[in-house]
DNA sequence: GATAGAGTGAGTATCATTCTCAGTCAAGGG
DNA sequence: CCCTTGACTGAGAATGATACTCACTCTATC
């Protein structure tokens, strides 16, 4: 079924990382089966989740929830947050994290190894707002 | 079916609300419906997640999913973020949102109407820590 | 070349959430 | 009083993302 070996342990794992890293925006894990489609990295569905979870594990790839239901992931290292509207779903990108590195104090922070944080923020789009107006 | 009429327009989607503002911690939507059953104002499922949705679109509701894939909700005035363990799922609640009311600036608000926010910390608790190590 | 272990994917299962649609009710007009 | 309209509801079915199963392939080791 394989045509070319395995070059390396965890060498599609790598590939899927990549790609994430590579891409101009977070993706979905049905976006990332269907990028590798019909490329030497084609993997199935399955491993795709599978990777995903272990990268978040390890912390390099963090997910965020769309009002929708779908899960978007992205490498932790870019570090950006959204401004999503609850009425139609238009999401925006933040120019800078507003957390501007300020941590956990050891305290807030319990014992736990601190891998990434999430930070989201919601309202109404203009346009929605206007909507709700007229 | 139903013995009392009902008192008040939107009734029930004011008894999920203050259901949610009463409990002690966040809920899921198949908690707050099994919670309601056998009460005066128990309300079926997709009734549920249709206020909880309404309740979202009016800055009233937010929710936050955990790993496991199952969302919580709380009602937005309760200002409470937490840190969970990416390997255990394990949640420990923030003693404050450590954003202190730093707020977005009108540029980066882009003409959204702010209706509140979500951040999650993410980490590996000490337990977690000590398995990996051994 | 026998064995053990890690990695994989097609198919299936799970399960939270959403959709469908017909029933109930309140209000208003005639 | 009917009758229409529109808001609200819930049982059950549909959806869809994610997890699980299990048999198979490689790799490494002896
Ligand atoms: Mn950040
Ligand atoms: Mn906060
Ligand atoms: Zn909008
Ligand atoms: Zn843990």
């Amino acid at each position: 079924m394989e045509a070319s070996p395995p070059a390396t342990p965890n060498g599609k794992q790598q590939h899927l990382l990549e790609q994430l890293r590579r891409a101009a925006h977070e993706l979905s894990g049905q976006d990332l089966h269907a990028q590798l489609r019909n490329t030497p990295q084609a993997m199935g569905l399955a491993t795709v989740y599978r990777h995903l979870r272990q990268l978040q594990q390890r912390g390099l790839v963090r997910c965020r929830h769309l009002p929708s239901g779908e899960a978007l992931f992205a490498p932790t290292e870019r570090d950006e947050h959204h401004l999503t509207c609850v009425d139609c779903g238009r999401t925006v990108p933040l120019p800078a994290c507003p957390m501007h590195g300020d941590d956990l104090s050891p305290q807030q922070l319990d014992g736990f190894q601190l891998l990434f944080h999430t930070l989201e923020f919601f309202g109404l789009c203009p346009l929605c707002q206007q909507r709700q107006q007229g």
